[in-house]
DNA sequence: CCCAATGTGCGAATATATTCGCATATATGC
DNA sequence: GCATATATGCGAATATATTCGCACATTGGG
């Protein structure tokens, strides 16, 4: 855990990027209506400006407005998030980590995805044949 | 997602406050190691102190010094900052976010891990009779 | 062409966070 | 008892973050 981004940025930048990544992407209006007691849109755009010279977000052009974008693939980042909680509050302990993240579910699974679930531990095994690299 | 802590803190703030989760509990001192480019003793102090008043931690005398912890029960944190990542990065979507976790793991799994593990996952099933609540 | 609506950028004020030095307390050894 | 080592706390300087106002495009109507 040398220095994950979540640790590099300040409160707002925070909110923004997890309020982007929250979105996949969105205009400073849905990045402002996103934030906990959003400031003004000026704000906002600045701290947009700022991340994007930090080189966090980037934007693209879309009809008359700008869409910003992560700049970090949404997948690394979250993989980099889970493993910063994983260490942080379970210690590594991934056993107890499934079971808070299950207990978390807002939605049940359904027999698919358990059974998909189910050949992923399968494959996580220790005795399995097949090893990495 | 109204107001997870990890949005109400400031940079250091944060930083502490993982560290302490990590750590369990820890001296000043102790903290101030786990920092990334830690700053003098001094300032470590201020912004415990800072921290203690806001109710986010408390400290117990141990010998001749102090040792903190987070008021904030472990579990429950862990829980939340779980929530935190399968909301903003996962989407709520289970299936991926403990594909994502299983895949972090630094160790294997023993077979017991992976069986207790297949249980949750059958006990989190849609069809399954206990309904909570 | 001119006005209003919508968007972006940036300087500069203000608020907050962060840092540290120094005062103070308590225990230990001589 | 006195010096030294190890703690804690707090004021106040400094650095950063955060906010916004306002200038400056660009677009679409009338």
């Amino acid at each position: 855990m040398s220095n994950p981004l979540t640790h590099r940025l300040s409160r707002r930048e925070r909110q923004i990027m997890d309020a982007v990544y929250s979105l996949h992407q969105a205009s400073a209006a849905q990045v402002r209506e996103a934030l906990p007691d959003p400031p003004g849109l000026s704000s906002v755009r600045k701290l947009i400006l700022i991340l994007e010279e930090k080189g966090h977000l980037h934007h693209i052009q879309e009809g008359q407005h700008f869409v910003y974008r992560p700049t970090h693939p949404r997948q690394a980042a979250a993989k980099s998030a889970m493993k910063q909680v994983l260490t942080t509050f379970f210690g590594g302990d991934l056993e107890t980590a499934v079971a808070t993240l299950l207990s978390e579910s807002e939605t049940e699974l359904t027999d698919e995805e358990a059974a998909r679930l189910s050949a992923m531990i399968e494959n996580a095994k220790s005795g399995d044949a097949e090893r990495k690299q």
